[in-house]
DNA sequence: CTTTGGCACTCGTCTTTATTGAGTGCTAAC
DNA sequence: GTTAGCACTCAATAAAGACGAGTGCCAAAG
């Protein structure tokens, strides 16, 4: 779209004053706030324009100009300046990304109640797994005579680990036999591998009749699972009913019912690569529910094979530059902290030596 | 408080309208609901007395009567008759609560969206420790040479573990070492006891230079603070716009804000005793935010040195009686699941035998 | 002493009408 | 191309009126 240069200056003032005030914006305050001094005759002369273009809207005849979705696209893409996190904002950041958080899911919690808050829109962060996630080995730790627990060691370095309670006792070498014949024909498998068939096998090769294999093969299943199923949470969903466009109930609630379903989440725009700040004006989004919405997503690398993802919801109305300056800064500080080959420095000074600490597989 | 049959009947009738109606009753409507062929008069000297009993209220002089507070306390306990659940939400329930459920955390996430479903109320669920938690016993998992995992069973039988890794590796024994020394000075201990002055003392013990008895003990502080500490959440908080009461949006983002908070969840009214339903009326409530609306919660079972609670938050007009036995039945419910030994059948009904399958600490 | 029909009165809700004012589009002059 | 001037539009707000559900009170009946 080639416009001239007043006629951008015209546009980005109405993009502006409109996310400033939420009032449609009159040819009057175009001028006083453009500081030239150009009549409000030809302001509106050129807004008459911008809207033949398709860049502006009218509510009615006599109210001022809003931008449309596509104006705000022109904004979003070539006129807008990007901007930098505030102090406060980027002290606040700082402070919560807190390189002590041990439990990563705690971290993503925190993370995005922080961007929530921060943006005053509800935030979002997923993760998920980008290859295939395999049991890299398992072992057994005796408890007592009808009590033992497996630990798993995934492919992503996650532990996961299960108490399980027997109504019989199980002599340590059944124990023994079960770690190794789990050990060879369970790991390195995904999740599809792990056929009734390859349990009917093992059963046989230990001669199982208690149903124990069954039962440690159904938590192999269960885990392989859960580690490549995308985990999704929203933060801060009641911020949306600061917003003058979601002070009609009906239209709030439909929207935040929308984003409590974490399959639906997993729908929402998503930025190619690490790093990269998409966003979603309007009727651009897919889904029904979010037309006169906007989202705001940024990727982020966790190390391993693993990637993340955190975003927010607002109102096409949404100060997208501030918005996309913070998430790019939680998105970094994400990254810092969960990839960089996951070794955390100790936190007490007095040691010489750093040591690896990454939290994993923990609850 | 003592009422002629004919008051209580009356002021069944008000509660009862007004639950259903949300509008103010009039005489007239009562006489209707009640059958009896008294007249609309008599009703309405009638209900002057119960207003200046201070049982019933008038929003203003030519409308209806709503039910005070102390009203509905009445009504529950004296008036309100209990009912079962209804065959609908029983079978919701039976199949929502499923024995297949492993992970604890997903049942009381599973508990509270289906509490806040059936009732359409917001529904918050938590679980704390009754008694002291202490870790039994440590086992550590050689990976490599440079990483291993830590595995520690709690007193309440839920099993944590970490992955470590090192800068410079460890040499096997002194792993052997390490797990003799915690199993002996770091189990059976509360959190408290754990003391930089003890850390400081194994660290000389093991001839620890490179911190990692520091981060062992700190894992074991952090597991045992995670233990003891409520674990609460709530779900279906937008439930809430539903109701009329809040239609006002800026009460209802207040007390949505509020819920968010978990230290404020604690502290919401708690029944004595395991089974027994507790309803909070409006203004019996402690909490400010709270004067408008009631709660009712139950205390459930889990067996083990943990107990659990599941509640719900909504408007003083609330069907008590229908909420309480949904509360209840559900409260049952998960008793069932969570303690009785925690021994759950295996689902495959061809294996001969039952094996225990508490699923504990895996995330 | 209780109950009831009757009736005037109250007061929130809904509808109608009038007023206001920000902002526009158009036109004629610069 | 730009601008001052002016009539016009239309949402928002306010004021006035009509409506009606429900009450309180009273006098008469049981």
């Amino acid at each position: 779209m080639n416009l001239s240069e007043r006629k951008k200056g015209i546009l980005s003032k109405v993009v502006e004053l409109y996310v400033k005030t939420a009032e449609p914006v009159g040819s009057k305050a175009v001028v006083e706030s453009l500081g030239s001094r150009i009549s409000s005759a030809t302001v509106r002369s050129e807004m008459v324009e911008l809207e033949s273009l398709g860049l502006l809207e009218q509510p009615h005849t006599s109210a001022g100009r809003i931008p449309s979705s596509t104006g705000y696209r022109i904004y979003v893409n070539d006129l807008m300046q990007s901007q930098n996190v505030s102090t406060d904002d980027a002290h606040e950041i700082n402070n919560t990304l807190d390189k002590r958080i041990a439990e990563k899911s705690h971290l993503l919690d925190k993370a995005s109640n922080l961007t929530s808050r921060l943006t005053t829109y509800p935030a979002y962060a997923m993760t998920s797994a980008t290859g295939i996630i395999t049991i890299a080995r398992f072992d057994f730790i005796y408890v007592d005579s009808s009590s033992f627990i497996i630990v798993a060691l995934l492919s992503n370095d996650t532990v996961k680990n299960k108490l399980v309670q027997l109504l019989k006792p199980c002599k340590p070498q059944m124990q023994a036999k079960l770690v190794a014949v789990f050990n060879a024909s369970f790991t390195g498998k995904p999740e599809e591998s792990i056929t009734p068939a390859l349990i009917t096998a093992t059963e046989r090769a230990v001669g199982d009749t208690t149903g124990i294999v069954a039962v440690i093969a159904g938590f192999a299943i269960e885990l392989l699972v859960e580690a490549k199923s995308i985990g999704a949470h929203i933060a801060g969903a009641v911020n949306l009913l600061d917003h003058p466009e979601y002070r009609d109930i009906d239209k709030a609630q439909r929207i935040i019912r929308y984003l409590s379903d974490v399959k639906e989440l997993a729908r929402l725009p998503s930025p190619d690569t690490a790093g990269e700040i998409k966003i979603t004006i309007g009727p651009e989004n897919l889904a029904d529910e979010l037309r006169d919405s906007s989202v705001v997503a940024v990727k982020y690398d966790t190390g391993g094979d693993m990637q993340g993802l955190i975003g927010v919801i607002g109102p096409i109305r949404m100060d997208y530059s501030k918005v996309a300056a913070n998430l790019s800064y939680i998105a970094q500080g994400l990254s810092l902290l969960l990839s960089g080959s996951g070794i955390l420095q100790l936190d007490t000074a007095t040691k010489s030596k750093k040591i690896g600490d990454e939290e994993v597989g923990k609850k």
